[in-house]
DNA sequence: CATTAACCTTCTACTATAATAGGTTAGTGG
DNA sequence: CCACTAACCTATTATAGTAGAAGGTTAATG
């Protein structure tokens, strides 16, 4: 799979977020029950969120998560990136791998290059801003 | 990562078999020491090529592997999505996969669709052919 | 100061990756 | 026809990531 659970439930958590984080902080217990997934699962999963900065809990009553950014400045491309723990077309793009012998003779690192840049491009086109305002419009 | 070593080894057996297979059949022994790679591993990944009809292989003396179909008429989308296993961008992708309850309703999954589609699209502009040149004009 | 809800550490089952080992079958040339 | 060759086949291994579950700790709030 090119994207995991942990990754798809991710971008789930946050659209969640943003649609119901408008005034306050969403609850773990809440997404966990709208989206019909395992809180402790989540809970792992929104801690990488939290660490990397994409977004910010706080403790105790009327407490929960909320966007660290505006909503319409964070894409796809920023949660999938950080949650896929090796998020890499193949292990020559990733930059802490040791590099291959064969960089300047391989023909299929061009292609692998270029897979990555669309790649990036693709999801970063996608603001949670975007998504969850399609949800509230259903 | 999204492709692991099978997808990308698998490309560059299947390049040399198109480069040094112009007349006759090429050993799994010359793959393995021009591409530097482990006999034994590149056999089980041989192996799915031929059992998915791209690759034939050939016993005895003068034996070896050769393409099963013009090189021009194979490409790197083609190897990929049969030696990667789960080669789908999300669960949901994959038709054997039970369906969703949240088909529907679900923001993200056209997003997955697009990219499954770009994917494709992407990998299926390399012929072997192509990539075989590339090589052989260095 | 009790409640709430995030935060943190550890553990588990399962599966895929990346190989390695060793034996079997089928063509070829002498 | 027989030895050689090279593909073919089955089984095993180490390692790591996925997908969770369990239980305790810390910090806000009212």
């Amino acid at each position: 799979m090119v994207v995991s659970t942990k990754g798809r439930y991710a971008l789930r958590v946050v659209i969640d977020i943003a649609k119901y984080g408008k005034n306050g902080y969403v609850t773990l217990s809440g997404i966990a029950e709208r989206q019909g997934l395992s809180e402790k699962y989540l809970e792992s999963i929104i801690k990488m969120l939290v660490q990397k900065g994409l977004v910010i809990g706080l403790r105790g009553k009327n407490g929960g998560y909320k966007l660290a950014k505006d909503a319409k400045e964070i894409t796809a491309w920023d949660i999938i990136s950080v949650t896929e723990n090796d998020f890499y077309v193949v292990a020559c793009m990733d930059p802490n791998a040791p590099m291959c012998d064969r960089v300047d003779k391989c023909v299929t690192l061009p292609m692998w290059k270029d897979f990555s840049v669309e790649m990036e491009k693709f999801f970063k086109k996608y603001t949670i801003a975007e998504l969850a305002e399609k949800e509230l419009a259903q």
